[in-house]
RNA sequence: GUGAGUGUAGCUCAGCAGGUUAGAGUAUCUGGUUGUGGCCCAGAAGGUCGGGGGUUCGAGUCCCCUCACUCACCCCA
């Protein structure tokens, strides 16, 4: 402590008693995207300032005040996934092998917000983008995907679902309500009469009463939709029923990218304070085109990493102890200790997965006893001395002599192991 | 960026209204078993009381500053 070193505030090492769960999580989502044929890409963590500047929009509290950009160099440490996952897509020419393809990535995002729980300045996604379709059908296989992650993990999670609608009919709309907010400025909070500027469909879901009160008889985007969006919404709502997917429909939900059209949905809990959308995504058709690609539409996901793993953590009682040791060599004094030196080298190149320890034979035991190893060799002068070991099975206690060969004790631990 | 709360051993926390060498539980190490783990018992080690300044005969305790953490606002995965 004192003075040394520490990491940066809103970054945290991920400890080892940690890893279980998060590798539990990221395996869960390659299995579950795995059966949608997604198939995975690696990012640069760093790009051009531009990219995200022109995908996420020049508005938005991420661009403005929390990415991390060296600004003489007019590059930054990426905020999220998708605008690098176009990117890519659109750099490799990847619409011309397969125009209808599925990606996933999983990896840090960073931005520079004050942290809270299940908010870091670096944190970590696994991000989905299904491209080349804007059938409904394929928003309601991303609404399913990410509803099988969950009940996979076995998280209980709510999923909401709107429509922002697209540049035809949102502009409209947002005219409409701008001019009712302005009727009622007077009687809102101090944020939303910023927000009624600034993002007027963020005034919607504000969280207070004395706004609330005054939004009774808003008027809805939903029904502000055009004729091919309000289609749309109908079909990926008859398609998730179809699917047997639970959702409910929250008009007021607003994303923070500018890039989303249509389909909207966050997968959201009450269970971690007020980050409540562990998941979230949308369409962006229009984006890839934008960003300079050709006319393809997507659609796709972000699933917090960090908020999963503490949603799993609270529904799981203790983690299943793992075994991560499959035998401890306690060797006495200096010649077993070489012997067995050459003894543990072997049987590791042959996949076993070994460690040996040092001190007194109490104290090994207590060490291989920690470290869950089901089997011990314990080889002291006198074994050396009669070219054997002890083997004992930690679970009975019973314990064996074994030739002093490495083959021999091999095929023994193998036959042991197995059981 | 704004607000509130908390910083004492690796971890969880005591420390009453300033008063000797700052405690417990747990984890760690050693011993009780000259070579055998979990349970039990005993002992040891482990702290610049977040940091700096001030008040005082005397500060873990009171005041100021600072840093960090936590939660919330904003915003978002």
């Amino acid at each position: 402590m004192g003075n040394n070193i520490t990491a940066l505030q809103g970054f945290k090492d991920i400890v080892p008693a940690d890893i279980a769960l998060w590798r539990e999580v990221e395996e869960c989502v390659r299995e579950v995207v795995g059966r949608f044929q997604c198939v995975e890409i690696r990012l640069p963590i760093l790009e051009a300032s531009e990219l995200f500047i022109r995908s996420i929009g020049e508005q938005t509290d991420i661009v403005e005040k929390e990415m991390y950009t060296f600004v003489d160099k007019k590059v930054t440490i990426r905020p999220e996934a998708t605008a690098s996952l176009l990117r890519a897509y659109i750099e490799h020419r990847l619409h011309l092998s397969n125009p209808v393809q599925r990606f996933f990535t999983i990896g840090p995002m960073f931005r520079h917000e004050r942290p809270q729980k299940g908010r870091l300045r670096q944190f970590h996604q696994a991000d989905v983008e299904f491209l080349g379709s804007d059938n409904a059908r394929v928003d309601a296989e991303l609404l399913a995907m990410g509803a099988m992650i969950f009940a996979l993990l076995a998280i209980p999670i709510r999923l909401e679902l709107n429509s922002l609608g697209c540049p035809v009919c949102r502009p409209p709309y947002r005219g409409v309500l701008v001019s009712f907010l302005q009727q009622r400025l007077d009687f809102l909070c101090e944020d939303c009469r910023r927000r009624s500027v600034t993002n007027p469909l963020r005034v919607l879901d504000c969280k207070k009463e004395k706004c609330r009160a005054q939004l009774d008889g808003a008027p809805a985007l939903l029904d502000y939709l055009c004729e091919p969006c309000r289609v749309h919404f109908t079909q990926v709502r008859t398609c998730a029923d179809g699917l047997g997917l639970d959702y409910h429909i929250n008009t007021a939900m607003v994303r923070g990218l500018d890039y989303y059209v249509r389909t909207t949905f966050e997968f959201v809990t009450d269970e971690l304070g007020s980050q409540a959308a562990v998941c979230a995504g949308g369409r962006y058709d229009g984006l890839i085109e934008m960003l300079g690609g050709g006319p393809v539409p997507g659609i796709g996901f972000a699933l917090g990493l960090e908020r999963t793993v503490l949603l799993l953590r609270k529904h799981r009682r203790e983690a299943a102890p793992v075994r991560d040791l499959d035998l401890f060599i306690a060797a006495l004094g200096d010649d077993a200790a070489a012997r067995c030196f050459t003894l543990m080298h072997t049987l590791r190149t042959a996949g076993l997965r070994v460690n040996m320890g040092s001190g007194s034979l109490k104290s090994q035991m207590k060490q291989a006893d920690r470290a869950g190893a089901p089997l011990v060799i314990i080889c002291g002068e006198n074994e050396l001395a009669e070219g054997k070991v002890v083997l004992r099975d930690m679970a009975t206690k019973q314990q064996e002599d074994v030739e002093l060969q490495d083959n021999g004790i091999l095929l023994r631990l193998r036959q042991l192991l197995e059981r």
